[in-house]
DNA sequence: GAGAAACTGTGTCTCGCAGACACGGTTTGT
DNA sequence: ACAAACCGTGTCTGCGAGACACAGTTTCTC
């Protein structure tokens, strides 16, 4: 990161620097994210370059330096664009509903923008709307008898889950669709290779309802933190 | 993927196809993938390169193109040479111990070679030694009442768990380390901001073990499978 | 009011990358 | 012997990120 965390800290979290003097700048770090948004949802993360970006709104390439230290920062800013705001708990509500709204809620904001999954991997500096997030989860397992640390770590399973599943359904893709030559190609190597491989043969070879991975790791999770919770509300 | 699938699989798991005629091929994919893997465990997967991987071999670019179809190819035999052998599961082991040795196994590949998290978002083509993986947590879960897709889901959310775990552990590094930075940024960021996320400020703000993540969502998604085997054996 | 300072958008340039293609040299089958 | 198949290479195109200098515009200061 260097020196670079700090432009993009203050990017994300900054108050809009004010410059005086000059031309007004005819663009918006707004305008400029959700271009970037629109490339990457009808392309992929892959197919975002200035130009693209910088193309649709009708101006150079260059002149999205202005506005951006570089490509990394831009996408930064896409990605504070294109996630959703969390879900707001529902009065009287218990932590295990505020969970599995709150997977659900961030599976659809993978399953709207799949390029986010390309775009969260490594070391980055998270915005506002993105730590708000994990702020639902902290504050929804509050009061349960979990340490801090507890849980944070209770909110990294989850999103790691519903990261997982989102990268699985993106791969695999709608029935029908031209991803879904991922299942056949995994299909025919299967079929070619099922002795070494007997049990995931016969795991695919049943049938059985597809996407349900979701709520079946969901399930298995928030069975795993109610267990804890029992146990340590049971003797303080 | 398109007509790119059928190289990769033949790459990947197709007997090497040995031509007769013409000079004996200098080079070897394992050698290729080898020199890949160092560039990428030194530099990360962006500096990959035709050229870099080349050099380190003393070819030129151009020659790699008569092993490899192209980058993405390199990558896929990248991965199967960096990935480890999945540990054989020790005689007499129930499935618990059998899976947190797995977690533990797949957390150490992914620390060995932080760039795994790179290489493998996104549909591909997955390989033999990848697949042994997905086999080990199949068949240690056989015979205890799940279904053959919930089987394959539960090693989704292991493996996703894994990985979640794996990326934040990149994040933040080793103490001392210049991702390290992440943490004082982040630290920097919640202290100025501690109003808007009381929750996650008060729980980062506690003391407490680090780098427990791995095991404590370990032993939730582990508690949580056994809740089910155990609905699932008590009544047949 | 007149500079000067600061800022904006742009054209040009360099560098690195992926990949297409043609070429000469080499090995083997017929 | 000769042709087919294959190897390694040099060259070329196209695309991308980013540095830099430049002209035009707005505002602050004297």
């Amino acid at each position: 990161m260097g020196e670079a965390a700090n432009d993009t800290v203050r990017l994300l979290w900054g108050p809009p620097a004010k410059p005086t003097r000059g031309p007004k700048p005819a663009l918006t770090l707004e305008r400029i994210a959700a271009a970037g948004v629109e490339v990457a949802d009808a392309e992929g993360l892959a197919a975002v370059s200035m130009q693209k970006v910088a193309g649709l709104l009708d101006f150079t390439k260059m002149s999205l330096y202005r506005y951006v230290p570089g490509k990394a920062e831009l996408i930064a800013l896409m990605v504070e664009s294109a996630v959703d705001e969390p879900p707001r708990p529902a009065e009287g509500t218990g932590w295990r509903e505020q969970l599995t709204a709150w997977s659900g809620h961030l599976a659809d904001s993978f399953a709207r923008h799949p390029w986010l999954l390309d775009a969260t991997v490594g070391p980055r500096v998270v915005g506002p709307k993105e730590l708000t997030w994990l702020e639902r989860v902290v504050s929804a397992l509050d009061g349960h008898g979990l340490t801090g640390p507890e849980r944070m770590d209770a909110a990294v399973l989850l999103a790691g889950h519903v990261r997982g599943i989102a990268a699985q359904s993106r791969a695999t893709g709608p029935a029908g669709s031209p991803e879904a030559e991922f299942l056949t190609v995994f299909g025919l190597v299967m079929q070619q290779h099922a002795d070494r491989y007997p049990a995931v043969a016969a795991a695919v070879a049943e049938p059985g309802g597809r996407d349900q991975a979701l709520d079946f790791g969901l399930e298995r999770i928030l069975d795993g933190l109610a267990a804890l919770i029992e146990r340590r509300t049971a003797q303080p």
